[in-house]
RNA sequence: GCGCCUGUCGUCAAGCGGUUAAGACCUCGGAUUGUGGUUCCGAUAUGCAUGGGUUCGAAUCCCAUCAGGCGCCCCA
């Protein structure tokens, strides 16, 4: 009979690698707690239209990636990032009358319908933060450290942080127009990509990969446009201070005109942070400011910061697997005394197993050595006198000690 | 959705049109019989992703499908 294999894009997360994950875990518990910010968990499904509206429905997350399905004639899909739950969440729940800043940070699983590569699955999962209430540049700033200072504290390194301000809807807008305006006599030389871009989301035309398309925007008038601070100035204001934080908190970044980031939502900030050491899917994190997406949800007009990592290409950056044995196993061949003083040591706390079919002293000796750091040696002499020896299967030291002494010797 | 590459035991693999489909690791059993991770024996693919072809003969050549990798698109 054919066997039942994961789905294409998804991946079991086996005993091996789950310490690199608790590792993940627990320090975003930890460093994301030390800045203010409270975990929250929204459902894995949502109503469609929360992410259509949310996430934007020109976005390819929306038109082509998403799993949808209905049940009793309601449209659901599969979360395809969380920022619209969070949203979705503060609204309900009506946190905007909390005091400002409300600081939510999750971890989960995300669906998106893509073709799979390294770096890229189909269930995925990401660490993200979401901040409410500050329009001030202080909170990108703070966004941003908090990202920074995440990554250093899984001991990455090799990374660079990436920055650039899209504006507000306004200035935007005109810069969109005026791109449109002198890359339109090339429209027909562009490749199909690009025309499509160039209705859809032509600021994203200037990252081509195309030589053809390249040498087009390499053109001087063209050029003239993108190098252009179109943003206006309240705009700049905000980017300037933003900027200034960073460089007095020594956080070094790099101004990238280019990135733009695909999810509708952003305005002014946007920012990812790319390794080194990655292949083609290469972004670690990706974040930016969202002060419209509470109004256009239904909410009070809240502005709002986040970004999301990517757990699976933290995961292969942090890559070290950690010492995951039993701390003890009982050699003995009295099952009953064996299960008894595995029993005592794990109201200890302490991790013991034994060997469960009672093979010979050697065997389990063998087995003990395999899967566990001390072995805990219980024949008849110390039955009798009520004692353990305890070794060391790493250093083979051994010592004969009381049973109630025998905790004391793991370390 | 598009382009290129790959698919032999749980894992890493040899094999290049005719072999009993090497070898290593892991796992399991045994020897040494209260001291293991060293050593020594032994077990483990009627099968080469799946389905079709070509051939006297296919893991080896061809086609399709599926899966994986890499790149594009997009994104974490």
């Amino acid at each position: 009979m054919a066997i039942i294999k994961v789905q294409k894009g998804t991946k079991d997360i086996l005993p091996s690698e789950m310490s690199v994950w608790h590792f993940m875990e627990e320090k975003a518990n930890e460093i994301f707690t030390k800045y203010g910010a409270k975990e929250i968990r929204t459902p894995i499904f949502e109503a469609t239209e929360l992410f259509a509206r949310g996430v934007g429905d020109t976005t390819d997350i929306v038109n082509k990636e998403m799993y949808t399905f209905e049940k009793s004639e309601r449209s659901l899909t599969l979360r395809p990032e969380n920022t619209a739950g969070v949203v979705r969440s503060f609204i309900e729940n009506g946190m905007h009358r909390l005091s400002a800043p409300v600081k939510l940070w999750y971890k989960g699983p995300m669906f998106r319908y893509e073709r799979p590569q390294a770096g890229r699955q189909r269930q995925f999962h990401q660490v993200g933060i979401e901040v409410f209430g500050i329009k001030q540049a202080t909170c990108d700033a703070e966004i941003i450290l908090m990202a920074v200072n995440y990554l250093k504290a899984l001991g990455l390194n090799d990374l660079s942080v990436e920055l650039n301000s899209l504006g507000c809807p306004t200035c935007r807008e005109e810069f969109k127009t005026k791109l449109k305006a002198v890359i339109k006599p090339y429209l027909n030389d562009l490749c199909p990509d690009c025309q499509a871009r160039f209705e859809k989301n032509p600021l994203r035309l200037l990252d081509c990969k195309v030589e053809e398309c390249k040498e087009i925007y390499a053109k001087p008038e063209i050029q003239e446009v993108i190098q252009s601070d179109f943003i206006c100035e309240d705009c700049a204001n905000h980017f300037n201070e933003l900027k200034k934080y960073l460089d007095e908190l020594n956080i070094n970044y790099s101004i990238n005109k280019l990135l733009v980031r695909g999810l509708d939502y952003y305005n002014r900030t946007v920012f990812e942070i790319k390794s080194n050491n990655l292949g083609s899917q290469n972004a670690v994190c990706g974040g930016g400011r969202y002060d419209s997406l509470v109004k256009n949800l239904g909410g009070e007009d809240t502005p709002a910061v986040g970004f999301a990592m990517g757990m699976e290409r933290l995961a292969s950056l942090i890559g070290e697997k950690q010492d995951n044995r039993t701390t003890a196993f009982v050699v003995s061949n009295d099952s009953l005394e064996a299960i008894k003083l595995a029993e005592e040591l794990r109201q200890e706390g302490i991790s013991c197993e034994f060997d469960l079919t009672n093979k010979k002293f050697t065997k389990q000796l063998e087995k003990a050595s395999k899967v566990a750091k001390f072995a805990l040696i219980l024949g008849e002499d110390e039955i009798k006198s009520n004692q353990v020896t305890v070794k060391n299967l790493d250093t083979s030291e051994q010592k004969t000690v009381s049973r109630e002494l025998a905790k004391n010797l793991f370390s």
